[in-house]
RNA sequence: GGGCGGUUAGCUCAGUUGGUUAGAGCACCUGCUUUACACGCAGGGGGUCAGAGGUUCAAGUCCUCUACCGCCCA
């Protein structure tokens, strides 16, 4: 084995013999209830950005988890046609080759954008498979193959049967870039610093004028009235009477209305029905007509006199250096306010009044908020089950068509001789109600976000009842990030539910995002992207996946810096040089690593039993999703015990001349192999590595399988807790730190070695088997036991530490510097003073004696006996 | 306007039924080529757990309020 761990060189290969013995693959057992997640398909866009790597991770560390638990496991991986966003990608390219798509037409416009999904869904593939991804590729599906196309057509049809899909004209968002409407989440709105103006609007038929404010003055030319609050005193007289409106001379009425606010501007507003939702509102309440003034790309229509064909931002400034010109412009005031955005492009959004289909939502809303309510749905962490209800309890239908040529086609047929409606799942050939050839199916394609919606159980087979289908759906966990808990979760909660009756799964898990280093969003235009591909080249996988889960809570953002990245590659090296130092300590004749239990020295129990309590607390923490905390434990287990003390104290062993001292390689063996499968589901490619280079040298009866992935994951040993053995080396430890301290202090050169002498009380027979130890690992030419305190306190001219349970005697011949000794000293007794002095004001208490539970009085007492002891022995100490 | 989260060591963060003297990584200081590992070893300094009040025998942890930062929804 090289000195370092290398994992380009081991990677790829382990992850082609992964695959190729089918590991990936559920072992289907009817008895067992199987472990399912579907994996939330990353876009068509572009290439995994390292979101998309702490998804792989967190999901790959559940699914490594539970098939080395034995159960049947399905990770099922996919990816997203991602409708507006792929088109958007597959336009900018269009337009560097000095092309646009109606230059190109439809067909190959079209075309264009499958091969580039095509091209992204391969290499999709094969980064997942760089990150580790367990998941089974022969499943691997794409939300516009056959099977969810099927699916998309099926609910669709199910939905508007039952009444639940409308087409209806209504107030949308539409993106004139994209030239599509867009559903309400797809929009984002920023506070932008923009402009209030007063406009003057004269009455028709009398002297005098009303005054209204206005954001967007070129939508003047689309109001159909002027509106006052009924209780507005101010406009009592106006009310009724006409005013004309400027530029297009049209005559509108002032009416009264209870949406409007009297403290907005002047209290009287603009009514502009097919451009504002508020406004439509109001017409609709009002019967008052529509007038559209926009083209969908956002030019003036022939609705707007001499503006026609003017853009709407140029159309802005004419109005207004018309009104001005004529004395209508009031005044005009800085004014911030929220404009929507196309989440996708950009480009400011149109309220625009318009002919699409929508799902009413509330029915399905109804019983999406009920699966949570009654827990058959749990979503951690459990903040967000708030957010989730009050998004279900405000739901507002869900525009669902869009004018995009990249999706999955509306299944409705128009009839050009009846006009009747022809909704079918197969394609149509002829109107269902008059038999007439003459149909034509809707030009538009569906929310990509209504495909994503049947993801749980189109993947398994949906609409036909697949055994996929009944084996395993509902699906165990959704794992996402918390960003897309609306346009996802929620919606295939209520899919899910509608489709096929039963919840799409039992938990939903939602991660935090990822930031810089500075906390800000990672994004492409700012340019501070973590490439995961570029990471885990310079770090290894290992190290990647490390850093994205370890210490990170679930929901929480998590910073991710390169400080983190090298812990995680530090780790992977660690435990690197940790199995050479095992697998180069094994005497090459040795076949045999049973542990001989009856036999074992105390730091071998113990251990032992700290494996078995990592491996307890570890495994109570993935039941509860603590992975970040389940990994932290590992870590500390593997570096800080096994690392730090046992495998030093079992080089003693292997230097010690003494005859039948028993060899550490079983424990040692033991301890490494069963913590490298604890840690496989974290850090899969460097433990597979290691594990194989152990079985390589001990071909064992326990190695009956080929990958450490298929291996059992490892279960806590009640019986292998041993409190004493850990009372034992904590005491072993605690003298090796102290000596070792002293040293420092003393700036005793490394390559002396010191004398020392040891009281240990009741532990001194337990403790002497570890004189070589103590020696070693403090540098002590020799260590003497001492029989009794007295002796310890006698010693001339020493150094005594006291410790817990024990004191330390070291001859000061070479430490001169007894003025810090003796200050050192007086902090240690201030403190435990202190100390002391609450624990007894507690033990005095009568409300803890009390109230307290028996265990943790008698722990107090004990903590109190203890620390006076160790009180006295200090005072005795400073006397000298 | 409504809701949620954060505020713990110089930095980034853990700390899940309230119970030892609050931890880690990085950074910092001192020393070390001790044959598994300098991607390392040994030792050290550094915290009134944002502030105020409350509940409790006991609060970083539960409750109330305040401040600042961030996010989501309208």
């Amino acid at each position: 084995m090289p000195k370092a761990y290398e994992p380009l060189k081991v990677e790829a290969e382990w992850y082609q013999f992964w695959l190729e013995k089918g590991y990936f693959k559920p072992r289907i057992d009817p008895e067992k209830r199987p472990f399912v997640i579907i994996m939330p398909p990353p876009n068509v866009t572009g290439e995994l950005h390292i979101g998309h790597a702490l998804t792989a991770t967190l999901e790959d560390i559940m699914t490594r988890w539970h098939r080395m638990k034995g159960d049947p496991t399905l990770w099922l991986p996919g990816v997203d046609h991602a409708g507006i966003a792929t088109q958007v990608v597959v336009e900018q390219m269009l337009a560097k080759e000095g092309l646009d798509r109606h230059k190109l037409g439809k067909k190959k416009t079209q075309e264009r954008i499958r091969q580039w999904a095509e091209s992204r869904r391969k290499i999709i593939a094969q980064q997942h498979q760089r990150l580790g991804a367990s998941c089974d590729w022969s499943r691997e599906c794409f939300t516009l193959d056959e099977g969810p196309v099927r699916a998309v057509r099926t609910a669709f049809v199910r939905l508007y049967n039952k009444g639940l899909i409308y087409r209806g004209e209504r107030i949308i968002n539409w993106c004139p870039r994209c030239a599509t409407a867009l559903s309400d989440l797809e929009v984002d709105h920023k506070d932008i610093q923009g402009h209030l103006y007063y406009v003057r609007y004269y009455l028709a038929e009398d002297d005098g004028f009303i005054t209204v404010a206005t954001t967007r003055p070129e939508t003047i030319l689309g109001d159909t009235a002027v509106a006052v609050n009924p209780r507005d005193e101010r406009f009592k007289a106006m009310i009724g009477k006409k005013v004309i409106l400027p530029a297009v001379n049209r005559v509108i009425p002032i009416i009264t209305d209870e949406a409007v606010d009297p403290n907005f501007g002047t209290g009287a507003v603009k009514i502009t029905p097919a451009h504002d939702p508020v406004d439509f509102e109001v017409a609709q309440r009002q019967g008052m007509p529509l007038v559209n003034i926009l083209n969908l790309d956002a030019t003036m229509n022939e609705n707007t006199g001499p503006y026609i064909g003017l853009e709407r931002f140029a159309c802005r400034e004419a109005i207004v250096s018309y009104l001005e010109k004529d004395g209508l412009l009031v005044k005009v005031e800085p004014y911030i306010h929220s404009i929507g955005h196309c989440q996708r492009c950009q480009t400011i959004i149109e309220p625009i009044v318009s002919k699409q289909w929508f799902i009413t939502t509330q029915p399905l809303a109804h019983a999406a908020i009920k699966a949570v309510l009654d827990g058959r749905i749990n979503i951690i962490p459990e903040r967000f089950t708030k957010v989730y209800l009050n998004w279900m309890e405000n739901i507002r239908d869900w525009c669902i068509s869009r004018q995009l040529w990249w999706g999955h086609r509306i299944p409705v047929w128009y009839c050009q001789d009846c006009n009747e409606l022809t909704v079918t799942i197969e394609e149509a050939k002829s109107c269902r109600h008059c038999g007439s050839p003459n149909i034509e199916q809707d030009p538009d394609v569906l929310d990509t976000w209504f495909s994503s919606a049947l993801w749980t159980h189109s993947t398994l087979g949906w609409p036909d009842d697949t055994p996929e289908l009944r084996y395993f759906y509902p699906t165990t966990v959704m794992e996402t990030g918390y960003d897309i808990i609306f346009f996802w979760v929620a919606r295939m909660i209520m899919m899910g539910l509608e489709d096929t009756g039963d919840i799409p799964f039992r938990t939903v898990y939602l991660h935090g995002l990822i930031r810089d280093e500075k906390g800000e969003k990672m994004s492409k235009i700012k340019g501070n992207v973590l490439n995961p591909l570029e990471t885990l080249e310079k770090y290894g996988t290992d190290a990647l996946r490390f850093a994205l889960s370890t210490g990170t809570s679930p929901g929480n953002d998590l910073k991710l810096t390169t400080s983190r990245l090298e812990a995680g590659r530090n780790f992977a090296n660690k435990l690197w040089n940790a199995t050479r130092f095992v697998v180069r300590s094994i005497e090459p004749n040795r076949t045999d690593v049973k542990i001989q239990r009856d036999l074992l020295p105390v730091e071998d129990r113990w251990i032992l039993s700290r494996l078995s309590s990592t491996i307890s607390s570890v495994a109570n923490l993935m039941e509860n999703f603590q992975f970040g905390e389940a990994q932290r434990q590992i870590y500390e287990f593997l570096w800080g015990e096994f690392c730090d003390w046992y495998i030093e104290i079992a080089k003693v062993r292997f230097h010690s001349v003494s005859e039948g001292v028993l060899s550490p390689i079983p424990v040692l063996v033991y301890v490494l192999e069963t913590s490298l499968r604890l840690l496989h589901p974290y850090m899969p490619f460097v433990t597979e590595e290691l594990w194989q280079n152990l079985k390589n040298r001990i071909p064992s009866h326990w190695q009956q399988v080929d990958s450490i992935m298929v291996a059992t994951y490892p279960a806590g040993d009640e019986t292998a807790i041993d409190p004493q053995a850990e009372r034992i080396v904590k005491s072993v430890i605690e003298i090796i730190h102290s000596i070792r301290n002293a040293r420092a202090q003393y700036k005793v050169e490394s390559t002396r070695w010191i004398e020392a002498q040891i009281y240990t009380g009741e532990l001194t027979s337990a403790i002497i088997p570890y004189s070589q130890a103590i020696q070693t690992l403090a540098r002590v030419g020799e260590v003497t036991f001492l029989d009794s305190r007295r002796e310890a306190a006698t010693v001339e001219n020493a150094l005594v530490l006291v410790l817990k349970e024990s004191e330390v005697v070291i001859p000061m011949e070479s430490m001169v510097n007894l003025e810090a000794e003796r200050k050192r000293l007086q902090k240690e007794v201030e403190r435990s003073q202190a100390e002391v002095a609450q624990l007894k004001a507690r033990l005095r208490d009568e409300a803890f004696l009390t109230k307290a539970p028996a265990a943790i009085v008698d722990k107090e007492r004990q903590k109190l006996y203890t620390l006076t002891d160790k009180l006295e022995r200090l005072k005795q100490q400073i006397k000298f």
